[in-house]
DNA sequence: TGTACATCAGTGAACGCGCGTTCACTGATGTAC
DNA sequence: TGTACATCAGTGAACGCGCGTTCACTGATGTAC
């Protein structure tokens, strides 16, 4: 919380942010080696150090913490697959950029990552919604940028989205395989995802509309 | 349990399997609304209508309950995926087939499909091996089938392997999307995956190594 | 076939424990004048 | 600037509850002779 903020919310709003960040933090660290069904409300409030009756100024119960999860964690992935649609290179360097992005993406937000992994099939259904939402919402992203490509040119607009789906699917998997791996089996895990992508690359070269 | 059966194994060991399958079939039910690292050891006991005790007479703790599911789960999944594999049809017919089967099996075992999809990235470590290990097997039979194809020929095992697990990814994440859809999101799903196989499928027969 | 003993799946009571939720409260921060 | 009152994030005690695990037990099934 710097200053410029703390001066726009008043230092009251300020710390219960900073108690509501706290919180997810702890959550998310917790959830390193369990589910969120069965994360308990106490288990974090007390790494946190407040009290167990304070999680209830922040979040109705712990799928309300979850959600918000959600959009902390698919926030920073946001960022990334932005940043690699942006760029205009040949397909072959489009590839090898992903997949290293996706790698130091792992390495620095792992349990972002292992958090949406898990939770993406878990058992609390509003987190599972939220993050199929933002997963669809990520597919209609990559859809737009695969559509403006030259390689599309009298492509329909659902086989566009199939390919986009293709490539999300692709994405979250290598990016929770890279989870467990050691460092060897994450240079494999990245070699294959090349691979993965350049024969899908090849297939889209060949595709014409049925 | 027949009487062969009841024959072989007498009457006690009987009940007692009869038993271990019913706290099996218990958690399966009770775990399409849960994960499995909450749910719980009663409540599983009370489902059977047996003493929470009794439990210990067959597994030494719901992880070891998980692990016996993940084989019943992809037992059946081995069955349908060698099926597929056994015939022996034109790329078109190969791709309608099995995304019919897989159509089919998650209709017939969808609280399987579902704890799969679950725990394959789930909070309880042991689950989560099993279900790796099994579905790493499953990649190495398709590549078996897809290296002794004529398309294959030339493409190095490692290459042959990448592509298995392309497929293999590919119908775990289709048959997760077919649980919790409609019967028309089920005909767009199914849709989607025949053209992401045959997408896959282009890419494939225009491969050559690097 | 009948008898005496062994096995062992399932019982039922007991235990200590951590859980989620409620409530009236405190005291620092915010607001009006 | 100073004062009086309002707000509200966080407290701490209390509650009832279901949990996993243990234990000595029971009685049907199995085995040996």
């Amino acid at each position: 919380m710097n200053s410029s903020t703390r001066a726009t919310l008043g230092v009251r709003q300020a710390q219960k942010l900073k108690t509501r960040q706290a919180l997810l933090d702890a959550a998310l660290k917790l959830l390193e080696e369990q589910s969120l069904s069965s994360l308990g409300l106490r288990e974090v409030t007390r790494v946190v150090g407040v009290a167990p009756a304070a999680f209830y100024r922040h979040f109705r119960d712990m799928a309300e913490l979850g959600v918000a999860l959600v959009e902390e964690s698919l926030g920073s992935l946001h960022v990334m697959i932005r940043a690699v649609l942006a760029e205009q290179q040949e397909a072959e360097e489009v590839i090898d950029r992903s997949v290293e992005a996706v790698a130091e993406h792992v390495r620095r937000h792992p349990a972002h990552v292992r958090f949406v992994a898990r939770e993406r099939h878990g058992g609390v259904r509003a987190v599972r919604e939220a993050i199929a939402a933002e997963l669809a919402r990520f597919g209609d992203e990559v859809a737009d940028a695969l559509a403006a490509q030259e390689v599309s040119r009298g492509w329909s607009a659902e086989d566009v989205r199939m390919l986009a789906g293709l490539y999300v699917d692709h994405l979250v998997m290598t990016a929770s395989a890279f989870l467990e791996a050691s460092a060897d089996e994450q240079r494999v895990i990245a070699d294959t995802a090349r691979r993965q992508l350049r024969l899908i690359s090849l297939g889209r070269r060949h595709w014409r509309a049925a």
